[in-house]
DNA sequence: AATGAATGAGCCTTCATTCAT
DNA sequence: GATGAATGAAGGCTCATTCAT
């Protein structure tokens, strides 16, 4: 806990975050391929030099970003959970379920920048080698959910593939908020939150029920 | 009427479209920046003069490349509307929906390059001013949408955002589309058909009935 | 004098005629490097074929309309000194003299885009090897100079730089001709075209009293 | 005040000066649009890279070359002019009138390459905007002459065009440059000094003399 | 840790010219 | 004579990355 030396690395970790913000900026005017390190040098104020000592390459900066969303969208839901369970002792799985669709709505509005940037780069990061360090995040959700539905005594939930529930449950969303923050639709995805809410209940209801007989 | 004439043109235009598939596996296998002028240029067999005499620039290919895709997946939707009619005399929204819902399964797993390449540059192309040609098409599935419904007696169909529903409609197919298309998850979209079906018929009902009463 | 054939070669001529005009045209607007074959097509309504069909190459197109342009100038000057030789009986060397001057103002400023044309590829023309057709001409005019001078008893001139006189006579002219035609200066040329003529006699003047003495 | 620092930017300054050479020479032998940048990266041993970080592009090279060499003749004219008033106190209109031309002749006898290049490429770079920095060189000079003028008590002088007392009195030196820069002219620029400057001498008092009666 | 000059492989695009029809 | 699709060499320029200071 030498003081001085805390100092430092505090300065330096607010860089690399501001170095993030920047980039980020860049990336969502021009993408991520067609912003050059110049461009995220001048935005930034940090030299070409100190990006690749703090970064490693131009990937690896994009890798952080993704993660430093990713933390933050998890953040949100972890928080929305926290709150559910606080506030209704026995939640079911439509509160559930609505909540991850708040969460997701909630998120993508006060963070556009952020959720565009992770919806545009999700496969370029995913080949990177990089995502180790969220992969856990995302199964976290996915083990929360399922966890859930075995608890709401909804069995049939744990036969399910886990990413054909999650898409009925956010596609919609994602789907809507992609245009919104593409500029292509004008309305706010924040206008359709309980709408996408009711919309995600009902579709996991109509596939439980009929799912029961046919799959 | 000259048959030399129009053997030329017939000719001509062959093999801008054997340019075109060239350059969609291109694009699919590298994606569209990573995509050199050379790659398309050899897996054409036309010369870098010719792509360009024909096309004018890269940019221009994946217009051509994305209006392309959009008239195959128009004809599907088209087809499967047109069947629809046909088989069943007097069709209800839910048929209706499920078709929407089969066209896009249908044409995603029998098309997935094609489907890939649309879902990455609609942000890109729709920037380039080419896109008249197919606006039409798009509105006319809108138009039909609503027109249906209206027809239906869903009169608080009308009411509604069109993304908004097409979002509620196609967005789980879409989503789950993604991650198949991506190779993230392995189970094939085709598995899910019926239930998309279901989920989107379910989700549009939820929304219709809850929305009467709120928005 | 087949009178079939003959038309065909008359249209001929005006079609090619009519290509170095759209060529000069050019030229004009964007230099010769950055005119392309392409817009002298467009501006010619000639196609890319037929243009080399009958020029041979793009330099051809320039010696061509070099030799025009010189073709033009010469036929002024002669002009101008037959209708000398008509008036005035025996012109002395100020009136030869001051004649040239008059000739290159008044063709610079009836032509101009021949002018800037000529002023600029001189040099790009005279390396193609086509320029034997004009040498004729230009050397034409200084035989003529000289032996206008001869005949008026100014024995000096002979052993002068004949490069040197011609200098002397069209230098200032040709100089603020050249600036005049970039739109540098304002002041039209011919509103000097009486001043220029002075000074060349007064220039000659000077040099032939000096350099009796001197050289 | 750092040496390290300073030793840097000289040696910084000097690449930049000598692949200005380099690049020079190109153009010299090639002209400006047949010159490539490998060529000046060739000729001046700098990388393509550095070029492009130091001049941004090729028109650019031109412009700072052009800057330089108009330096260049306006440190040689000012030098002759500082000469002139050293060596006699009050010199006449004549005696500035040779001076000018004096130098020009000498710089251009002394400089070829240099004196080509900015004949050559004096509207290319006018267009560019980067003129800005010798505009006023140009200016002074002219300033010079006019207040000389002034001071000789030659009223009419300031009545007159500028441009046109310029071209008089350069214009035959120029003129004559030209050819010979262009190897089309064997004689020597140099052999012409004093029949040049009593030729210009001789044009501005015949300009003067009759300019006053009739404009 | 910070800096920014230097590097050079590689890309998109142009365009004069050819040639089959 | 006319046409315009086809060609491909060549060029200007970019930009991620390195490294000496």
């Amino acid at each position: 806990m030498g003081s001085s030396q805390k100092k430092i690395t505090d300065k330096t970790r607010q860089k690399q975050r501001d170095a993030l913000i920047a980039a980020l900026q860049c990336f969502t005017e021009h993408g991520f391929e067609a912003t050059t390190i110049e461009m995220i040098r001048d935005a930034s104020g940090m030299s070409v030099g100190s990006l690749y000592h703090h970064f490693g390459n131009k990937e690896k900066i994009a890798s952080a970003l993704f993660r430093e969303g990713m933390r933050g969208y998890a953040r949100i839901v972890k928080q929305y959970a926290t709150d559910l369970m606080a506030n209704s002792p026995e939640p079911g799985l439509e509160q559930g379920i609505k909540m991850l669709v708040y969460a997701n709505v909630d998120w993508i509005s006060g963070n556009p920048d952020w959720a565009r940037f992770v919806f545009h780069h999700r496969f370029t990061v995913t080949q990177s080698g990089d995502e180790g360090a969220f992969r856990g995040d995302i199964s976290d959700f996915r083990k929360m959910l399922s966890s859930w539905a075995r608890f709401m005594g909804v069995a049939e939930f744990d036969s399910l593939d886990i990413n054909f529930v999650s898409s009925l449950i956010t596609g919609p969303t994602h789907n809507y908020a992609r245009q919104w923050l593409a500029g292509r639709v004008k309305t706010p995805l924040s206008e359709h939150r309980e709408a996408f809410a009711e919309a995600a209940w009902a579709a996991v209801q109509g596939v439980l029920i009929k799912g029961s007989s046919t799959s």
